[in-house]
DNA sequence: GTAATTGTTCTATTGCAACTAGAATAAAAG
DNA sequence: CTTTTATTCTAGTTGCAATAGAACAATTAC
């Protein structure tokens, strides 16, 4: 029960293995020096193309998570003590937001956005402008007088 | 400079601009009853097609961070004020994923997949195991002895 | 050394979501 | 009534996800 993942939800089959493994990382279920199943197993556990999960495993080796060789398969690196740090903040803010009433995407989507604002430490820095981002729109204002 | 779009990153771009909207209301620069620009402006402004900016407006509504009717526009609602609590603690949660290496991508599904443990709740509940999910694979049990 | 395991790389196909485009319609505001 | 704005419809293009099959290379196990 290691991975678990539900083909009707809109999260990409290999993200969701991702995401399990990262999970059980974080959560300690899994620890630095573990082996993983290999791809083929787990392709055929959840019957899927052997394509799919090893893109899962191909991407955790792009975060560090994992290492990733031939004839050996997937160990989880050190890398695992820093989720394993963040797990405790992550359940605690996940929790008060569904007590809020916000949507899990809509949490994550706060993340991701708060870290694309501040990508190297520098608050509003000089060019954040990055590749061809285009921005526009100030709010109408108007406060229904 | 309320929405910022990058056609580089694989996000939708329709994502992108509800993340910025619900950004702006988080961090306080947007505050309920307070009206957004109307989708034609945004798509024009964005050079974008009106549909994928009515998409993302479509979708904030869903979330009820925003009221959307046709003639009026869309409105920003109460809802504003739980995105704003969450504000602080979503910065000082991305500060630290970011001090420990972890790429934002990774931090925003172990939040996802921290709601999809605990829907309701309830931790480990009884079937959690909605629809037609399929689960495997423990860890080939190994310490490298 | 040999065989089994496991990831790597390649080509190819199918299905679906994102995005774009144009048009007609309906509700709200002026 | 006219303007603004969202809603709904059809339709076409593009790119990614997922599947499928095969050959290949490194590592492990015997």
């Amino acid at each position: 029960m290691l991975i678990r993942i539900d083909p009707s939800r809109d999260v990409p089959l290999w993200e969701q293995i991702a995401a399990s493994v990262r999970s059980a990382v974080a959560g300690g279920r899994l620890r630095a020096g573990d082996r993983l199943p290999s791809a083929r197993e787990v392709a055929d556990a959840l019957d899927l193309n052997l394509h799919t999960a090893l893109h899962a495993y191909q991407h955790l080796r792009d975060e560090g998570v994992i290492d990733l060789r031939r004839g050996r398969g997937a160990v989880v690196t050190d890398a695992a003590a820093a989720l394993r740090e963040l797990h405790d903040d992550v359940l605690a803010l996940a929790q008060r937001a569904r007590d809020l009433g916000i949507a899990p995407g809509a949490l994550a989507s706060l993340l991701v956005d708060a870290n694309a604002r501040t990508p190297d430490g520098v608050i509003g820095g000089p060019d954040n402008l990055a590749s061809d981002s285009r921005d526009a729109c100030r709010p109408s204002e108007e406060e229904t007088s």
